[in-house]
DNA sequence: ATGGCTTGAGTGTCAAGA
């Protein structure tokens, strides 16, 4: 079973990649983030088409989040329960037994502005939620743009970003807080090269030059930390005409789970 | 230098992203 996640930057721009790399990674699920749509027009059609089943959870021009999967989504739920959020950032649903949980988390614009405070208010609202949802779903993961670089090695220049959005502390210590409840970063659970991103800056040639952050993230409770056998972030997609300037992350899972699963 | 791209909104040029 393969599980990703993506932040595409308006799918309505993006959908042809989408579907390009649905077809060759022959990923079973996809979280989406930042498809800046209304549900109405989600193209829920043209994904049946290439074989894929969808929930979405979206508002215009800001935000959106969306769940694909080859098999069906039970128990779908949109955004954080008991926090009032105008903001469609949230979106769950359990697939083959697996709870799958997408998330796009705030950016927080700069330390100590109004968008950071309501950064640590939501953090600190999902991991209340992760916490119950764990209880029920003991196969849980929790896929996403969490924007936020756990580690300085994770930061393409640590001395120029320290201290900043997306590296600060009470963010780094948020997302260990995740951690804290049992979940892992796939990604960490591999030896990995150096200086491995999953967003690049379009100006200033970032991409080129890989002057980059790793802010999207896989992280997975016990039962399916111990059933993962790779994770890895594909750039091949950030290459393309017009990209997102975020490439997907993909953990592969043992076949065999879920009651539910075939 | 609060810049430098990209998107959506909407037809001016700005907000927001990270």
């Amino acid at each position: 079973m393969k599980i990703a996640t993506w932040n595409v930057n308006s799918l309505k721009v993006r959908l042809p990649h989408v579907l390009d790399w649905l077809a060759a990674t022959q990923a079973d699920v996809l979280c989406l983030q930042e498809t800046k749509m209304e549900d109405k027009v989600f193209p829920y059609a043209e994904l049946e088409a290439a074989g894929y089943h969808a929930a979405h959870n979206g508002q215009k021009t800001y935000n959106g989040v969306a769940i694909l999967a080859r098999g069906t989504l039970e128990d779908v739920r949109c955004d954080i329960p008991a926090f009032a959020d105008e903001q469609k950032r949230v979106l769950a649903a359990t697939v083959n037994g697996v709870r799958v949980v997408c998330a796009y988390m705030p950016n927080g614009q700069a330390v100590g502005s109004d968008k950071y405070e309501y950064k640590l208010r939501w953090l600190a609202a999902l991991a209340t939620m992760l916490r119950d949802d764990l209880q029920r779903w003991p196969q849980l993961a929790l896929l996403g743009d969490y924007n936020i670089a756990p580690e300085d090695r994770d930061v393409h220049d640590p001395a120029a970003w320290k201290d900043q959005i997306l590296c600060s502390e009470p963010e780094r210590a948020a997302f260990r807080q995740f951690l804290d409840l049992g979940l892992a970063d796939a990604f960490r659970l591999f030896e990995q090269p150096a200086k491995i991103y999953s967003w690049w800056d379009y100006r200033q040639m970032g991409f080129r030059l890989n002057r980059g952050l790793r802010i999207d993230h896989i992280l997975l409770s016990k039962p399916l930390a111990a059933e993962c056998r790779a994770c890895v972030i594909d750039k091949a997609p950030r290459k393309l005409e017009r990209p997102s300037d975020h490439a997907p992350v993909l953990a592969t899972l043992m076949a065999t789970l879920g009651a539910e699963s075939a």
